[in-house]
DNA sequence: CTCAGAATGTGTCATTTGACACTGTTTTTT
DNA sequence: AAAAAACAGTGTCAAATGACACATTCTGAG
Protein backbone atom coordinates (compact mmCIF):
# COMPACT_ATOMS: atom_id res chain seq x y z
CA UNK A 1 0.00 0.00 0.00
CA UNK A 2 2.86 2.56 0.16
CA UNK A 3 2.16 4.27 -2.95
CA UNK A 4 -1.04 6.03 -1.65
CA UNK A 5 0.32 6.43 1.59
CA UNK A 6 2.98 8.56 0.18
CA UNK A 7 0.35 10.21 -2.41
CA UNK A 8 -1.59 11.38 0.56
CA UNK A 9 1.25 12.52 2.47
CA UNK A 10 2.34 14.91 0.02
CA UNK A 11 -0.65 17.47 0.96
CA UNK A 12 0.04 17.00 4.66
CA UNK A 13 0.59 15.53 8.03
CA UNK A 14 -2.11 12.37 8.66
CA UNK A 15 -2.79 11.01 11.43
CA UNK A 16 -1.88 7.41 11.44
CA UNK A 17 -5.80 6.06 12.28
CA UNK A 18 -6.88 8.46 9.80
CA UNK A 19 -4.23 7.24 7.20
CA UNK A 20 -5.25 3.44 8.12
CA UNK A 21 -8.84 4.36 7.42
CA UNK A 22 -8.12 5.88 4.57
CA UNK A 23 -6.15 2.99 2.99
CA UNK A 24 -8.35 0.14 4.28
CA UNK A 25 -11.23 1.90 1.93
CA UNK A 26 -8.82 1.43 -1.06
CA UNK A 27 -9.86 -1.62 -3.57
CA UNK A 28 -7.20 -2.39 -5.20
CA UNK A 29 -7.20 -2.96 -9.39
CA UNK A 30 -5.63 -4.36 -12.76
CA UNK A 31 -6.33 -3.16 -16.13
CA UNK A 32 -4.74 -5.25 -19.26
CA UNK A 33 -3.96 -3.28 -22.01
CA UNK A 34 -6.86 -2.09 -24.14
CA UNK A 35 -9.42 -3.42 -21.59
CA UNK A 36 -11.89 -0.58 -20.33
CA UNK A 37 -12.86 0.49 -16.76
CA UNK A 38 -15.81 3.28 -17.68
CA UNK A 39 -18.33 2.02 -20.35
CA UNK A 40 -19.55 5.28 -22.20
CA UNK A 41 -22.64 6.62 -20.49
CA UNK A 42 -22.07 4.99 -17.32
CA UNK A 43 -22.32 6.77 -14.23
CA UNK A 44 -18.93 7.32 -12.54
CA UNK A 45 -18.99 6.20 -8.75
CA UNK A 46 -15.18 5.92 -8.05
CA UNK A 47 -12.23 8.23 -7.90
CA UNK A 48 -9.25 6.42 -9.27
CA UNK A 49 -5.41 6.81 -8.46
CA UNK A 50 -3.37 5.15 -11.62
CA UNK A 51 -0.25 3.48 -10.22
CA UNK A 52 1.26 2.05 -12.83
CA UNK A 53 0.66 2.59 -16.75
CA UNK A 54 -1.73 5.18 -18.88
CA UNK A 55 -5.97 5.54 -18.95
CA UNK A 56 -7.44 7.08 -21.92
CA UNK A 57 -10.67 8.80 -21.10
CA UNK A 58 -12.39 9.61 -24.57
CA UNK A 59 -15.62 10.44 -26.26
CA UNK A 60 -16.72 10.36 -30.17
CA UNK A 61 -17.92 13.61 -31.65
CA UNK A 62 -20.81 13.93 -33.96
CA UNK A 63 -19.23 12.19 -37.23
CA UNK A 64 -17.67 9.53 -35.44
CA UNK A 65 -13.82 11.00 -34.54
CA UNK A 66 -12.59 9.67 -31.53
CA UNK A 67 -11.84 12.61 -29.60
CA UNK A 68 -9.04 12.13 -26.28
CA UNK A 69 -10.27 14.17 -23.55
CA UNK A 70 -7.66 13.35 -20.88
CA UNK A 71 -4.43 10.60 -20.90
CA UNK A 72 -4.05 9.73 -17.17
CA UNK A 73 -0.26 9.24 -15.85
CA UNK A 74 0.89 7.48 -13.19
CA UNK A 75 0.59 9.00 -9.52
CA UNK A 76 -2.35 10.83 -10.53
CA UNK A 77 -5.98 10.79 -9.09
CA UNK A 78 -8.77 10.92 -11.49
CA UNK A 79 -11.96 10.65 -11.66
CA UNK A 80 -14.93 12.44 -14.03
CA UNK A 81 -15.78 15.51 -12.18
CA UNK A 82 -19.68 15.98 -13.57
CA UNK A 83 -20.58 12.13 -13.26
CA UNK A 84 -19.15 11.74 -10.08
CA UNK A 85 -20.00 14.24 -8.08
CA UNK A 86 -23.24 14.74 -9.87
CA UNK A 87 -24.47 11.33 -10.59
CA UNK A 88 -25.16 11.70 -14.29
CA UNK A 89 -23.95 9.49 -16.97
CA UNK A 90 -20.21 10.14 -18.33
CA UNK A 91 -19.94 11.48 -21.32
CA UNK A 92 -17.21 9.32 -22.39
CA UNK A 93 -15.58 5.77 -22.12
CA UNK A 94 -11.75 5.07 -20.14
CA UNK A 95 -10.02 2.11 -21.71
CA UNK A 96 -6.57 1.10 -20.17
CA UNK A 97 -3.51 2.16 -23.05
CA UNK A 98 -0.78 0.07 -21.16
CA UNK A 99 -1.37 -2.65 -18.65
CA UNK A 100 -2.52 -0.33 -15.83
CA UNK A 101 -2.41 -0.76 -11.84
CA UNK A 102 -4.75 1.62 -10.25
CA UNK A 103 -6.21 2.04 -6.68
CA UNK A 104 -10.07 2.91 -6.42
CA UNK A 105 -11.95 4.82 -3.45
CA UNK A 106 -15.90 4.05 -4.26
CA UNK A 107 -18.32 7.17 -3.83
CA UNK A 108 -20.23 5.79 -0.29
CA UNK A 109 -16.85 5.38 1.40
CA UNK A 110 -15.81 8.45 0.51
CA UNK A 111 -19.30 10.47 1.09
CA UNK A 112 -19.10 8.60 4.73
CA UNK A 113 -15.25 9.65 5.86
CA UNK A 114 -16.28 13.09 4.93
CA UNK A 115 -19.37 13.16 7.07
CA UNK A 116 -18.01 10.67 9.83
CA UNK A 117 -14.48 12.03 10.10
CA UNK A 118 -13.41 15.57 10.11
CA UNK A 119 -9.46 15.05 10.25
CA UNK A 120 -10.20 13.00 6.61
CA UNK A 121 -12.90 15.45 5.27
CA UNK A 122 -10.29 18.79 5.88
CA UNK A 123 -7.44 16.64 3.74
CA UNK A 124 -10.22 15.91 0.95
CA UNK A 125 -11.10 19.36 0.69
CA UNK A 126 -7.63 20.48 0.61
CA UNK A 127 -6.49 17.80 -1.64
CA UNK A 128 -9.92 18.51 -3.90
CA UNK A 129 -8.82 22.30 -3.76
CA UNK A 130 -5.19 21.83 -4.57
CA UNK A 131 -6.07 19.84 -7.72
CA UNK A 132 -8.78 21.77 -9.15
CA UNK A 133 -7.24 24.82 -8.93
CA UNK A 134 -3.86 23.24 -10.50
CA UNK A 135 -6.35 22.46 -13.14
CA UNK A 136 -7.94 25.21 -13.83
CA UNK A 137 -4.15 27.09 -13.98
CA UNK A 138 -3.18 24.62 -16.45
CA UNK A 139 -6.06 24.77 -18.66
CA UNK A 140 -5.80 28.31 -18.96
CA UNK A 141 -2.53 28.76 -19.68
CA UNK A 142 -2.79 25.22 -22.26
CA UNK A 143 -5.30 27.70 -23.82
CA UNK A 144 -2.86 30.23 -25.11
CA UNK A 145 -0.12 28.07 -26.09
CA UNK A 146 0.16 26.51 -29.61
CA UNK A 147 0.41 22.94 -30.49
CA UNK A 148 3.97 23.23 -30.76
CA UNK A 149 4.40 24.76 -27.22
CA UNK A 150 1.73 22.35 -26.03
CA UNK A 151 3.59 19.11 -27.52
CA UNK A 152 6.95 20.88 -25.51
CA UNK A 153 5.40 21.16 -22.63
CA UNK A 154 4.00 18.15 -22.26
CA UNK A 155 7.59 16.82 -23.56
CA UNK A 156 9.00 18.37 -20.40
CA UNK A 157 6.43 17.62 -18.18
CA UNK A 158 5.46 14.05 -18.99
CA UNK A 159 8.22 12.42 -20.83
CA UNK A 160 7.01 9.13 -20.18
CA UNK A 161 3.40 9.57 -21.89
CA UNK A 162 5.40 10.62 -24.94
CA UNK A 163 7.10 7.59 -24.79
CA UNK A 164 4.32 5.27 -24.28
CA UNK A 165 1.13 6.51 -25.80
CA UNK A 166 0.39 6.13 -29.28
CA UNK A 167 1.06 9.49 -31.77
CA UNK A 168 -2.97 9.45 -32.43
CA UNK A 169 -3.65 9.51 -28.70
CA UNK A 170 -1.13 12.58 -28.12
CA UNK A 171 -2.33 14.20 -31.06
CA UNK A 172 -5.73 14.01 -30.16
CA UNK A 173 -5.22 14.69 -26.71
CA UNK A 174 -3.28 18.83 -27.64
CA UNK A 175 -5.67 18.89 -30.00
CA UNK A 176 -4.95 18.55 -33.52
CA UNK A 177 -4.21 15.38 -36.62
CA UNK A 178 -1.59 12.94 -35.87
CA UNK A 179 -0.31 14.14 -39.78
CA UNK A 180 0.14 17.93 -37.77
CA UNK A 181 1.47 16.42 -34.70
CA UNK A 182 4.52 14.32 -36.78
CA UNK A 183 5.19 17.91 -38.69
CA UNK A 184 5.89 19.36 -35.46
CA UNK A 185 8.26 16.70 -34.30
CA UNK A 186 9.92 16.05 -37.52
CA UNK A 187 10.73 19.89 -37.39
CA UNK A 188 12.02 19.49 -33.52
CA UNK A 189 14.40 16.44 -34.68
CA UNK A 190 15.87 18.32 -37.32
CA UNK A 191 17.08 21.50 -34.85
CA UNK B 1 -26.63 44.84 -0.53
CA UNK B 2 -29.21 42.53 -2.20
CA UNK B 3 -26.89 41.46 -5.01
CA UNK B 4 -24.48 39.51 -3.08
CA UNK B 5 -27.38 37.92 -0.82
CA UNK B 6 -28.68 36.36 -3.58
CA UNK B 7 -25.44 35.48 -4.87
CA UNK B 8 -24.33 33.77 -1.48
CA UNK B 9 -27.83 32.04 -1.39
CA UNK B 10 -27.22 30.12 -4.80
CA UNK B 11 -25.37 28.07 -3.05
CA UNK B 12 -26.81 27.11 -0.10
CA UNK B 13 -29.40 27.82 3.17
CA UNK B 14 -27.06 30.53 5.58
CA UNK B 15 -27.89 31.89 8.87
CA UNK B 16 -28.80 35.23 9.85
CA UNK B 17 -26.13 35.98 11.56
CA UNK B 18 -23.45 34.35 9.16
CA UNK B 19 -25.06 36.05 6.11
CA UNK B 20 -24.94 39.34 7.85
CA UNK B 21 -21.59 38.82 9.25
CA UNK B 22 -20.37 38.49 5.60
CA UNK B 23 -21.82 40.83 4.01
CA UNK B 24 -20.43 43.15 6.85
CA UNK B 25 -16.51 42.81 5.61
CA UNK B 26 -17.22 43.32 1.98
CA UNK B 27 -16.47 46.51 0.48
CA UNK B 28 -17.81 48.29 -2.00
CA UNK B 29 -15.75 49.97 -5.19
CA UNK B 30 -16.30 51.19 -8.51
CA UNK B 31 -13.98 51.97 -11.27
CA UNK B 32 -15.02 54.16 -14.19
CA UNK B 33 -14.41 52.89 -18.24
CA UNK B 34 -10.40 52.18 -18.84
CA UNK B 35 -9.35 52.46 -14.84
CA UNK B 36 -6.92 49.58 -13.54
CA UNK B 37 -8.16 47.06 -10.57
CA UNK B 38 -4.54 44.71 -10.88
CA UNK B 39 -1.73 46.13 -12.10
CA UNK B 40 0.92 43.57 -13.25
CA UNK B 41 3.09 42.29 -10.75
CA UNK B 42 1.55 43.02 -7.98
CA UNK B 43 -0.10 40.47 -5.54
CA UNK B 44 -3.99 39.76 -5.36
CA UNK B 45 -5.66 40.08 -2.23
CA UNK B 46 -8.62 39.93 -2.33
CA UNK B 47 -11.73 38.08 -3.81
CA UNK B 48 -14.02 39.88 -6.30
CA UNK B 49 -17.81 40.01 -7.20
CA UNK B 50 -18.52 42.01 -9.70
CA UNK B 51 -22.25 43.35 -10.12
CA UNK B 52 -22.13 45.76 -13.43
CA UNK B 53 -19.85 45.57 -15.84
CA UNK B 54 -16.89 43.73 -17.59
CA UNK B 55 -13.47 43.47 -16.32
CA UNK B 56 -10.80 42.57 -18.18
CA UNK B 57 -7.55 40.28 -17.14
CA UNK B 58 -4.61 40.38 -19.85
CA UNK B 59 -0.88 39.81 -20.14
CA UNK B 60 1.54 40.91 -22.97
CA UNK B 61 3.35 38.18 -24.87
CA UNK B 62 7.31 38.17 -24.85
CA UNK B 63 6.57 40.20 -28.42
CA UNK B 64 4.53 42.69 -27.13
CA UNK B 65 1.10 41.29 -28.15
CA UNK B 66 -1.80 42.07 -25.48
CA UNK B 67 -3.07 38.64 -24.44
CA UNK B 68 -6.80 38.49 -22.84
CA UNK B 69 -6.62 35.77 -20.24
CA UNK B 70 -10.06 36.16 -18.47
CA UNK B 71 -13.16 39.01 -19.29
CA UNK B 72 -15.78 38.94 -16.14
CA UNK B 73 -19.07 39.15 -16.81
CA UNK B 74 -21.41 40.73 -14.20
CA UNK B 75 -22.58 38.28 -11.08
CA UNK B 76 -19.45 36.70 -11.08
CA UNK B 77 -16.85 36.20 -8.48
CA UNK B 78 -13.39 36.41 -9.55
CA UNK B 79 -9.53 36.62 -8.18
CA UNK B 80 -6.26 35.17 -9.18
CA UNK B 81 -6.03 32.15 -7.93
CA UNK B 82 -2.37 31.55 -8.12
CA UNK B 83 -2.09 34.83 -6.34
CA UNK B 84 -4.74 34.90 -3.85
CA UNK B 85 -3.60 31.69 -2.59
CA UNK B 86 0.25 31.55 -2.32
CA UNK B 87 0.23 35.21 -2.44
CA UNK B 88 2.67 35.59 -5.79
CA UNK B 89 2.53 38.53 -8.08
CA UNK B 90 -0.16 37.93 -10.69
CA UNK B 91 1.14 38.03 -14.00
CA UNK B 92 -1.50 40.04 -15.48
CA UNK B 93 -3.33 42.92 -15.36
CA UNK B 94 -6.92 43.80 -14.54
CA UNK B 95 -9.34 47.07 -15.84
CA UNK B 96 -12.08 47.87 -16.15
CA UNK B 97 -13.58 47.58 -20.19
CA UNK B 98 -17.01 49.60 -19.33
CA UNK B 99 -18.12 50.82 -15.67
CA UNK B 100 -18.03 48.42 -12.99
CA UNK B 101 -19.63 48.32 -9.81
CA UNK B 102 -18.05 45.63 -7.50
CA UNK B 103 -17.60 44.25 -3.86
CA UNK B 104 -14.38 42.90 -2.45
CA UNK B 105 -13.44 40.87 0.40
CA UNK B 106 -9.95 40.68 1.46
CA UNK B 107 -8.09 38.16 2.25
CA UNK B 108 -7.75 38.73 5.99
CA UNK B 109 -11.02 38.72 6.24
CA UNK B 110 -11.64 35.14 4.05
CA UNK B 111 -9.01 33.52 6.20
CA UNK B 112 -10.62 34.74 9.46
CA UNK B 113 -13.99 33.81 8.84
CA UNK B 114 -12.44 30.93 7.61
CA UNK B 115 -11.12 30.05 10.75
CA UNK B 116 -13.33 31.36 12.98
CA UNK B 117 -16.67 30.29 11.57
CA UNK B 118 -17.40 27.05 10.40
CA UNK B 119 -20.77 27.65 8.66
CA UNK B 120 -19.04 30.00 6.66
CA UNK B 121 -16.03 27.78 6.26
CA UNK B 122 -18.16 24.88 5.24
CA UNK B 123 -20.06 27.47 2.72
CA UNK B 124 -16.67 28.76 1.69
CA UNK B 125 -15.95 25.44 0.50
CA UNK B 126 -19.17 24.60 -0.89
CA UNK B 127 -18.75 27.30 -3.20
CA UNK B 128 -14.90 26.96 -4.18
CA UNK B 129 -15.59 23.27 -4.77
CA UNK B 130 -18.10 24.08 -7.37
CA UNK B 131 -16.81 27.12 -8.78
CA UNK B 132 -13.45 25.66 -9.48
CA UNK B 133 -14.98 22.12 -11.21
CA UNK B 134 -17.43 24.05 -13.21
CA UNK B 135 -14.38 25.71 -14.46
CA UNK B 136 -12.44 22.56 -15.12
CA UNK B 137 -15.31 21.30 -17.10
CA UNK B 138 -16.10 24.44 -18.61
CA UNK B 139 -11.92 24.51 -19.95
CA UNK B 140 -12.06 21.16 -21.15
CA UNK B 141 -14.95 21.15 -23.39
CA UNK B 142 -13.68 24.37 -24.79
CA UNK B 143 -10.35 22.94 -25.25
CA UNK B 144 -12.04 20.53 -27.88
CA UNK B 145 -14.31 23.30 -29.58
CA UNK B 146 -13.29 25.27 -32.58
CA UNK B 147 -12.88 28.74 -32.33
CA UNK B 148 -16.44 29.15 -34.25
CA UNK B 149 -17.99 26.85 -31.90
CA UNK B 150 -16.22 28.86 -29.06
CA UNK B 151 -17.96 31.91 -30.48
CA UNK B 152 -21.42 30.54 -30.83
CA UNK B 153 -20.97 28.96 -26.93
CA UNK B 154 -20.12 32.89 -25.60
CA UNK B 155 -23.26 33.95 -27.92
CA UNK B 156 -25.72 31.66 -26.34
CA UNK B 157 -24.50 31.70 -22.57
CA UNK B 158 -22.56 35.52 -22.28
CA UNK B 159 -24.49 37.56 -25.24
CA UNK B 160 -24.11 40.53 -22.99
CA UNK B 161 -20.51 40.43 -22.90
CA UNK B 162 -20.38 40.31 -27.10
CA UNK B 163 -22.45 43.53 -27.04
CA UNK B 164 -20.04 45.19 -24.46
CA UNK B 165 -17.03 44.57 -24.86
CA UNK B 166 -14.87 45.42 -28.08
CA UNK B 167 -14.47 42.55 -31.19
CA UNK B 168 -10.45 42.78 -30.51
CA UNK B 169 -11.16 41.12 -27.02
CA UNK B 170 -13.21 39.03 -27.63
CA UNK B 171 -11.27 37.47 -30.17
CA UNK B 172 -8.16 37.48 -27.93
CA UNK B 173 -9.70 35.39 -25.59
CA UNK B 174 -11.77 33.27 -28.03
CA UNK B 175 -7.59 32.76 -28.75
CA UNK B 176 -7.81 33.84 -32.56
CA UNK B 177 -7.37 37.16 -34.34
CA UNK B 178 -10.03 39.85 -34.70
CA UNK B 179 -9.98 39.09 -38.47
CA UNK B 180 -10.86 35.40 -38.51
CA UNK B 181 -13.35 36.56 -35.61
CA UNK B 182 -14.90 39.19 -38.19
CA UNK B 183 -14.86 36.17 -40.89
CA UNK B 184 -17.14 34.44 -38.36
CA UNK B 185 -18.97 36.91 -37.86
CA UNK B 186 -19.75 37.51 -41.62
CA UNK B 187 -20.48 34.16 -42.00
CA UNK B 188 -22.95 33.77 -39.26
CA UNK B 189 -24.91 36.52 -40.47
CA UNK B 190 -25.03 35.55 -44.25
CA UNK B 191 -26.95 32.62 -42.77
C1' DC C 1 -19.81 70.49 -32.61
C1' DT C 2 -15.54 69.09 -34.40
C1' DC C 3 -11.70 66.50 -34.91
C1' DA C 4 -8.32 62.96 -33.54
C1' DG C 5 -7.77 58.51 -32.13
C1' DA C 6 -9.75 54.19 -31.48
C1' DA C 7 -12.39 50.45 -33.05
C1' DT C 8 -14.31 47.84 -36.77
C1' DG C 9 -14.76 45.97 -41.46
C1' DT C 10 -12.46 44.12 -45.64
C1' DG C 11 -9.19 42.50 -49.36
C1' DT C 12 -4.67 40.17 -50.48
C1' DC C 13 -1.22 36.87 -49.82
C1' DA C 14 2.04 33.71 -47.56
C1' DT C 15 1.83 30.09 -44.13
C1' DT C 16 -0.28 26.43 -41.63
C1' DT C 17 -3.46 22.90 -41.07
C1' DG C 18 -6.61 18.92 -42.07
C1' DA C 19 -8.01 15.41 -45.14
C1' DC C 20 -6.72 11.88 -48.07
C1' DA C 21 -3.98 8.44 -50.11
C1' DC C 22 -0.38 5.60 -49.80
C1' DT C 23 4.06 3.12 -48.00
C1' DG C 24 6.75 1.07 -44.51
C1' DT C 25 7.06 -0.86 -39.84
C1' DT C 26 5.68 -2.91 -35.65
C1' DT C 27 2.50 -5.67 -32.95
C1' DT C 28 -0.96 -9.06 -32.34
C1' DT C 29 -3.49 -13.08 -33.60
C1' DT C 30 -4.06 -17.53 -35.36
C1' DA D 1 5.90 -18.47 -38.85
C1' DA D 2 2.57 -16.27 -41.66
C1' DA D 3 -1.27 -13.31 -42.05
C1' DA D 4 -3.83 -9.57 -40.35
C1' DA D 5 -4.32 -5.55 -37.99
C1' DA D 6 -2.71 -1.51 -35.92
C1' DC D 7 0.57 2.14 -35.91
C1' DA D 8 3.87 5.51 -37.84
C1' DG D 9 5.75 8.32 -41.54
C1' DT D 10 5.22 11.13 -45.83
C1' DG D 11 3.62 13.77 -50.07
C1' DT D 12 -0.18 16.43 -52.25
C1' DC D 13 -3.78 19.64 -52.31
C1' DA D 14 -7.73 22.38 -50.77
C1' DA D 15 -9.26 25.15 -46.93
C1' DA D 16 -8.46 28.01 -42.91
C1' DT D 17 -5.69 31.26 -40.56
C1' DG D 18 -2.51 35.20 -39.41
C1' DA D 19 -0.22 39.24 -40.87
C1' DC D 20 -0.52 43.37 -43.23
C1' DA D 21 -2.50 47.29 -45.46
C1' DC D 22 -6.09 50.22 -45.83
C1' DA D 23 -11.14 52.08 -45.68
C1' DT D 24 -14.97 53.16 -42.86
C1' DT D 25 -17.41 54.07 -38.66
C1' DC D 26 -17.69 55.18 -33.90
C1' DT D 27 -16.41 57.74 -29.62
C1' DG D 28 -14.81 60.90 -26.45
C1' DA D 29 -12.14 65.11 -25.24
C1' DG D 30 -11.97 69.81 -25.74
Amino acid sequence: MHFMYHYFSRFGEISTSGMELLLSLLHQGELTKGETLIRANQKVDSIYCVEEGFLHYYTYSEFGDRITLNVISPDTCWTVLESFYNQEPALGACTALTPVKYYKLERPDYLRIKAENPELNTLIQTITEQILSAKVIEANNRSKMTIEERYLHLLQNKPAMIQHVPVAVIASLLGTSRETLHRIRRKLAAA
